[in-house]
DNA sequence: GGAAGCATGTAAGATGTTACATGATTAC
DNA sequence: GTAATCATGTAACATCTTACATGCTTCC
């Protein structure tokens, strides 16, 4: 059996609290999951589509009177064994990181400095109210030992926005003082900058 | 013409710092962004061929004598015109989080409170690492007005490290004092401990 | 009457990764 | 002689997103 994606045991876990429609798992995957493991709706339904012949889901045509249909999909005992094997390996897979305003920060020498500022306020006003959405979250999730891991994942979220929004402060006051890069002729040169740094792992690309 | 990626506006950035070779970008991307802007060396050499022909970049054969000839890339007039549109464009691209771990503490009830517990200590000591090896890079990277920018981009990571290892030991503490969540029979019920949370964002999957 | 929610998907394409192919030079 | 570095790519495939198609119900 080929080796499954981080995503196609995502669907696993989420089954694991409770039998869930395609709908409903998108649904609770846009409230949950979404801030640090965006799936979209129809990667869902592809993922759903591909573990039910692996056996690892079930599902099951599920009745309504008043709205249309829905399958609802139950984890199977060969999908909590697969689930469980997943959470038990202790090789965690890689974090990845998209930051796109950073890559703007480091083309400062490009911009006049102020331009620089006002991006980090940007910055800064966004992880503030991301904070506060956080922090909302906690209160609506508070309680509930059912929900204690949930929190766990939200309390991580405020505190990376909390870090985002002090980092945006400490380095507004960086470009005032820095000289802009002016563009060099020699090739290479940037890469000489970074010459020294460490490369970030061997067998990549 | 059409609407470039990050990945796109990325190389030209990276070239306004000086022309380089498809090989001294990766170095580069490698050594740099790729811990908050992964881009794989095949990639590069995908950018190169999409953005020559538009004419943001021009590739020039570069002859060595010792070792292998390279093509050596400079930013055209409109490749800058490019990049600073791309800067000055205020609607910041969205930041992407993808943390596996996560999704394990969030599926913690299929685990014992220990077994997260030591996943909750392995992220901790590799956040520790990190803190350590973004402070070297710091201290690499001192002094220079040439790298205040990447200074910044660096500054980050490692408040961002330092967030994720202070989470971790803050996270440890739950699990003791967490129930177990017992799978529950009623279709939807995961949904509903979210169910309180708003979406994200409309028109999204 | 229209918008929003419920519900399941398909089609097309963007994006990106891994592994492979090739061949020279340099350092040990 | 063997491994590492320099150098440029191709091919195959994995992954994921956006937009579209469909149709029913409920709420205002």
């Amino acid at each position: 059996m080929a080796r499954l994606s981080v995503t196609s045991h995502a669907i696993p876990g989420l089954l694991s609290m409770s039998p869930m429609s395609g709908y409903d798992l998108f649904q609770t995957v846009d409230r949950s999951v979404s801030r640090f493991w965006q799936i979209s709706k129809s990667q869902v339904y592809a993922e759903l589509a591909r573990l039910e012949p692996l056996g690892l889901i079930q599902g099951t045509e599920g009745h309504q009177d008043r709205v249309a249909d829905k399958r609802v999909f139950t984890l199977t005992a060969e999908g909590e064994q697969a689930l469980d094997a997943w959470l038990n390996n202790c090789e965690l897979e890689e974090v990845q990181f998209r930051l796109p305003f950073l890559l703007k920060v480091l083309f400062g020498h490009r911009q006049r400095p102020l331009d620089t500022a006002a991006l980090l306020q940007t910055v800064r006003r966004e992880a503030a109210e991301e904070v506060q959405q956080y922090a909302d979250l906690l209160d609506l999730l508070r309680g509930g030992s059912e929900s204690a891991y949930a929190r766990a994942t939200v309390l991580l979220g405020l505190r990376m926005a909390e870090a985002l929004a002090y980092w945006a402060l400490e380095a507004e006051e960086l470009p005032d003082r820095a000289m802009p890069v002016v563009a060099r002729r020699e090739p290479g040169s940037a890469a000489a900058i970074f010459r020294a740094v460490p490369a970030r792992r061997p067998g990549r690309g």
